[in-house]
DNA sequence: CCATTTGCATACGGGTGCGTATGGTAAATG
DNA sequence: CATTTACCATACGCACCCGTATGCAAATGG
């Protein structure tokens, strides 16, 4: 798991991955039955994980506001989970990896998408800020880790949130 | 160029290339030293592109207004510029491929930071505009790119730059 | 017109990752 | 106590890509 936050899919390679462990090849191929096996049990368990947490939020968050303002929080400043997230995306040419991806995009738009419409929002308003605030997030997160613009990086956790929300929440 | 663009970074690769160029590696290493002076001479190309074509959005554009539009729509349609820019964001492993991306990232936020200042902001609020602009930016090209989230793509061209602009001009 | 340079091809060695085959050891089991 | 079974290591073949060495033909220019 971090091996994927932190050095991306194709970072997942069994023969490195085995030293890097102070294990053999051999040891592995009898865990898994190849790469794209390892690949699929971490993806499913960081997935079970992703799910959870929403439902969590869903659940410990009474308002809309709120559970925006927390989702957006742990998106933003959560490192393994953006890591990964970003790292899926880097690596779409893997189907699964793909797919996972996909799912994963699915959940955050959706889950803004909700809380605008238990705002009042319109079906089509809700969707059309639900997606701003995805962009925003997305580019702030890739930002963040590419570290490609230092002032950022200098700002506190619930500053990001702000940013991002400051599109929407008029 | 079309081949950074669809393939990414990685697939600058001289084998497959010679290949699919219908010529061959001995060919190849005669014109180049490297498959890094090969990456050096694609990225130089293209960031010469780039860097003309933000001096002439400045000189055609009289307004701020009239720049910050011209160039969001060409940032967020030209599929070439998109796909180049994303690939290098997933490539930077490479130290050359990195540098070329952070001053793509620069040139991008300094655009819209002085297309700000131009309109009477002030430094702060200027840059703070011009940083929502670029996470705007960077999450929607990423998104179409990916083509996760399919009502996206069914956008016109100019509703996307609407989408990035509403954020910030109010 | 011959010699050298230019432009490209073939052929090799090296490195790395995948996956399999095979062998060994220690613990569980009948 | 004998024999499976769990677990791990070594060793191999395969594929891909890099970069170099070398050969060869056409162009060039003295």
């Amino acid at each position: 798991m971090q091996v994927l936050a932190s050095e991306g899919v194709s970072a997942i390679a069994i023969e490195p991955l085995a030293k890097k462990l102070g294990v053999t090849k051999g040891s592995f191929y009898w865990h898994y039955k190849n790469r794209s096996a390892l690949l699929d049990a971490l993806l499913d368990f960081w997935e079970g994980i992703e799910v959870a947490y929403v439902r969590d939020l869903n659940r410990q968050n009474e308002t809309p506001e709120m559970l925006l303002e927390a989702s957006l929080y742990i998106l933003i400043n959560d490192e393994t989970n953006k890591r990964v997230f970003l790292g899926l995306s880097s690596a779409s040419g893997d189907k699964t990896v793909k797919a996972v991806y996909l799912r994963a995009v699915s959940r955050r738009i959706s889950l803004f998408t909700s809380a605008f419409t238990r705002m009042g929002f319109g079906k089509y308003e809700a969707q059309e800020r639900a997606l701003k605030i995805y962009c925003s997030y997305l580019g702030l997160i890739k930002t963040l880790v590419d570290n490609s613009h230092a002032p950022l990086n200098e700002m506190s956790g619930t500053q990001k949130v702000d940013m991002v929300l400051s599109n929407v929440m008029s």
